[in-house]
DNA sequence: CCAACTTGCTAATGCGCATTAGCATGCGGT
DNA sequence: ACCGCATGCTAATGCGCATTAGCAAGTTGG
């Protein structure tokens, strides 16, 4: 159980009362400036319990403050995966860079619920011993998300800011454009003259996946094009590779640069170069620094800025003078294209 | 001020009481499962009040819990710089992901004091809305730590681990031992034949660098070797680089691989091939693994186990049924050698 | 039938703080 | 001299919970 035994003698705002010999909620008053109304303390009074708060170096308890119904300007952050293992890393890392540069701006610490059980390979935010109302507001990282403890965490009055795109409606969130991305960098081939397209998702896509593949639908829309969807296999590269053979395309696309980069290697080792024989866009996270040995043309999504976005939406949806409008709380950000190499005109067979 | 407006009607104990028909302190003894002693619940009772629980998916105030006394499985993490920036990834990361892990076992969640304002590029621990205590213990994360700072956390009866070895007394430490891993690898060079050896030493090393510079000396000492220790010069490789040409040796140790690959980079330029003429050792941190282009003979510390380690030490502190020995509340755990390629015996000019 | 337990529960209290109603004092005006 | 009225502060309260003393009813023992 834990009990942490209170170490002897913690100071409290009753003992500086005591010490500067005015009252406990004297103390109060100074220490939040609360001088108006009300409230009235001279110069004098002020000074003299200001110096024995620095002698003591008093800090009030956050968990009292809290309790007794003021912000404490904790930002929760819930990842539906660890978030530091080297897998997720690049996922995870730049929007928590940015999340933490933001959040220091602001003064604001941040709980990280790591206690939350893993069930079938995603944490589960509603626990037996959840600390969200710790929290003045709650950071949601992941691809996918429980739309139904999405409603709840609204329900229950938690301020809550998703980062990516959530259908679940209410919940503000910033996110990625990558339908619009996804469209332009789309246009770009086609304008280049690809008409046999193949698109490899990943089923595991969540709402950013959607978007993508909203995207790619309405670039091709109204094109003469002959395209496949073909969802991956699940890491089984060799299988999806053989569907590409199968349809040969000029040009394929796929979400991650993992992904990019296996079917790259298939393709050289079946004879088929690329980018000349074939073109190929990746629509993913950009890849991890050692897996940058491809020079895919493909999305680079402002992660780190994404971040530091959510966070200061947060900020604002807590403070009482800065509230967003309502058109404010669901945006989306634009997604930067990588001008790479492996995407060029196709061969002409005529 | 951000007062957190708490939202309309949120669900108490004493709610969940009325519902179940009996007493807000009932509710309190079964969530808390304490029907020992003077407090005894029959089954019947318990199970009414453990349906309205479940209905209502209550989850008790942690701020109220803390307030009464009751540990709350926070963890603290301070780290002297920020810890997700790109630079101090490497360093900051693998830590982090074995407080994570470890936290997730205990079921513990971590609170990241980001908002500690950073003053002549480190973080301030102590601040006027420091939030410390409402962690049950707390991780301090980074090379150089101040004692004053130290001592003060001790004296007013915070429960602290520091992650790496810390010279002020009192405090408990999960260190790795760089000592012994220093010596240990420049015995290695010695029975190689190395008798011409140089250090290039960094100066912000703290401890660890203090620790490894003692096993550069133990393993020294008593052999008839011709030994220059040097400061590197704040980045100013060319300057370093000039100081190893003139004195010459048959073996370089660096503390960083970064350092490390500038200063082949030199050599190399200069036609002083690595490692045929020039041995190197790296002793300090694995390179991000961009740079691993370089396979250095080095020491690989287990920094994610030493993260691990960290958090089960101060989750020991904080029990109350497995406090750990006054001597296990500071140790070193062993740093593995990596045989890399840059370590070979010196040239005879004979 | 009464003392002595036991059982099943609750009232009361405090944790440290923020906040508000209101008391005591001084002072100007009439 | 008396009535405001402003000033400077404090007592009291509640936030939601854990914990303890102890009450009322039932049970046993003699």
């Amino acid at each position: 159980m834990t009990t942490s035994k209170t170490s002897p003698r913690r100071i409290t705002q009753r003992r500086i009362a005591e010490l500067a010999g005015v009252s406990q909620a004297t103390v109060s008053l100074v220490l939040n400036d609360k001088a108006d109304g009300a409230a009235r303390i001279p110069e004098e009074t002020r000074d003299r319990v200001l110096k024995v708060l620095k002698e003591t170096g008093y800090v009030a308890d956050p968990a009292a403050r809290r309790l007794a119904g003021v912000g404490n300007k904790i930002i929760g952050v819930f990842t539906y995966e660890p978030a530091f293992p080297t897998e997720s890393l690049d996922f995870y890392t730049p929007l928590l860079s940015g999340i933490e540069a933001e959040a220091e701006e602001l003064g604001c610490d941040l709980l990280i619920f790591t206690s939350a059980p893993v069930v079938e390979g995603t944490r589960q935010l509603f626990h037996q011993h959840n600390r969200l109302r710790l929290a003045d507001g709650v950071l949601l990282l992941g691809r996918e998300m429980d739309a139904d403890e999405l409603a709840t965490l609204v329900r229950d009055g938690y301020r809550v800011v998703a980062v990516g795109r959530r259908d679940a409606p209410d919940i503000p969130y910033v996110g990625i454009d990558y339908a619009s991305a996804t469209e332009a960098l789309l246009r770009r081939a086609l304008e280049l003259g690809h008409r046999r397209i193949m698109f490899l998702t990943d089923a595991r896509g969540g709402e950013s996946g959607a978007d993508r593949l909203r995207g790619y639908e309405r670039a091709l829309d109204g094109e003469s094009v002959q395209s496949v969807v073909h969802p991956t296999d699940g890491g089984r590269i060799g299988a999806d590779w053989l569907a590409v053979r199968e349809f040969a395309p000029t040009l394929l696309v796929v979400e991650s640069p993992s992904v990019g980069a296996a079917i790259r290697d298939q393709a050289i080792a079946d004879g088929i170069d690329v980018p000349t024989a074939l073109s190929m866009i990746v629509l993913g996270s950009p890849s991890r620094v050692s897996e940058n040995d491809v020079d895919f043309t493909r999305l680079a999504p402002p992660r780190a800025e994404l971040g530091g976005l959510a966070v200061s939406l947060l900020s604002r949806i807590l403070s009482d003078d800065d509230e967003p409008a309502e058109s404010e709380l669901r945006t989306l950000i634009d997604c930067a294209i990588v001008d790479g190499s492996t995407l060029v005109a196709p061969e002409v067979h005529a």
